[in-house]
DNA sequence: GACCTGACGCCCC
DNA sequence: AGGGGCGCCAGGT
């Protein structure tokens, strides 16, 4: 249903805007928590969010590898890379460094 | 209206 | 351990 797509986007937004600064996610960190959808449908969600321009730190989502995948869709690809160095966030050849002890579980907002 | 592709990830071989 | 295939849902061609 449409109804639920509109919920699964704002939720994706909602859990991507409380990513910590100097923090990152996962696409499929993020469909885990919602059990929704696919890691896909995260990115694709968020791809959307940078087109109408929405304040949701895409920049700090990344796939289970922590590459930046989706560095291509920012305007500058290099944006993204920048942003992230910006937040404290170091990134090499396009992969988060510690990447694993950066990454944000959006299950903390449960707790 | 059908087919392909896309910010991914897991299962199977 | 590495590679390939399928699932996910929606949007564009």
């Amino acid at each position: 249903m449409a109804f639920r797509q509109k919920q699964y986007y704002e939720q994706v937004y909602h859990v991507t805007e409380q990513i910590p600064v100097g923090r990152i996610s996962t696409y499929g960190a993020i469909a885990d928590y919602l059990a929704l959808g696919s890691a896909r449908m995260v990115g694709y969600a968020l791809s959307q969010s940078n087109a109408n321009d929405m304040p949701v730190p895409a920049h700090r989502v990344v796939n289970r590898k922590g590459e930046l995948s989706g560095r291509h869709h920012f305007k500058p690809p290099a944006a993204m890379q920048e942003m992230l160095e910006s937040e404290g966030v170091k990134v090499e050849d396009h992969q988060v460094v510690d990447f694993k002890e950066l990454f944000w579980h959006p299950e903390a907002l449960d707790e």
